[in-house]
DNA sequence: ACCTGAACACCGTTCAAGT
DNA sequence: ACCTGAACACCGTTCAAGT
């Protein structure tokens, strides 16, 4: 015990980022004031301007940590199906339920929140995540399970579609309307591998 | 002249909504403040509590408008073409130029600012809005031309891949990547087209 | 009914000062 | 290097008061 700490933490700066991620789960953006943070680490309201610039970057860290939960959960569930068709369904389904499982952490990964220029590691996650689906449908087209198309081309329009999916359901726009979640992405799942194959089933 | 006005407008409510579409239009939501409005308008910056309950109910109001104009462009798109598949297209264009054209309007109306309770011509607009992609696809199905699925789930689809693409666009998450944004509002009419068609083309 | 002006409780950020 | 505490300029909202 007794261990040499300098003021308060050995790695305040994570422990800044773990309390922003958590407060946004349990109580949503709104509740993250740099004084809560604070308060809660037994710190100083601005002694995170040592670790940051400023609130946001404090926001884009956050974004930066969830485009690296999204590229786990989307490679897991790639690799657990073994790829193929199961693999890229399995993809969407991840990538839904981690939306809808981390509504207020996704919506500062994609609400107009974070600045690109303000942190190089966000966009780099960014990034990552999306490499994730670009590589899954490169290895089916070499199966000639998927058309030829420019794979950035369909990995946006895969993208754009559960990332609609997603801010649907997170705005509640979707429940109203007597929808079972699943059976959506069932559907879109279908309709866009239909769309996208080769095959002229 | 002298028209004999109560003490600054005829329709301050109007004036309150006018001015907030505007500013968030030229500034961003961040420069909506109520200071702002009223400063502007040459009233008090609590004069608005007697027409809105809030700031969020002003919000809400700012979204409800913003699902009406979008209605306006769907169907007028819709009509322009006279339909069919032609008309289809030219409604996912409408809506993602809608989007481009008005970010921070847009993003009002899918940010997460607005409470549904808050104010019920929102909920009202939005799902006129949604019906008008109903309406067309029904039309669609009625010549055979798309599949019989539950026209719903094929409107959430849809709409999920538009409001997808243009989230991604507002974002700055495309053109990082060499993307014409058309190009892909085309290749996803395209997939979409071939994947809801009766045509086993 | 409609609007004002002062007051209140918040917020992010700056900065001189401490160790 | 790291953190503090007071101060600053903002914000939405409340409320008694005016017409």
């Amino acid at each position: 015990m007794a261990k040499k700490r300098a003021y308060h933490h050995g790695d305040l700066r994570r422990a800044l980022l773990q309390e922003a991620v958590r407060i946004i789960h349990t109580q949503g953006v709104e509740a993250l004031t740099l004084r809560a943070v604070g308060e809660k680490l037994g710190v100083s309201r601005t002694a995170l301007y040592r670790h940051f610039t400023g609130k946001a970057a404090l926001l884009a860290a956050v974004a930066s940590e969830g485009f690296r939960m999204l590229r786990l959960r989307l490679v897991g569930a790639w690799e657990r199906q073994g790829g193929g068709r199961d693999g890229l369904d399995a993809m969407g389904f991840a990538y839904v339920h981690f939306a809808v499982a981390n509504p207020s952490h996704y919506r500062v990964m994609f609400g107009g929140f974070v600045d690109d220029s303000v942190d190089p590691a966000l966009a780099e996650e960014g990034g990552a995540a999306f490499q994730a689906l670009v590589d899954a449908l490169i290895a089916q087209q070499q199966q000639t399970i998927v058309r030829g198309d420019a794979p950035v081309l369909l990995a946006q329009f895969i993208w754009a579609t559960v990332h609609g999916i997603a801010m649907l359901a997170i705005d509640g726009l979707l429940d109203r309307r007597q929808t079972d979640l699943d059976a959506l992405i069932r559907f879109a799942n279908e309709r866009i591998a239909a769309g996208i194959s080769t095959q002229k089933a």
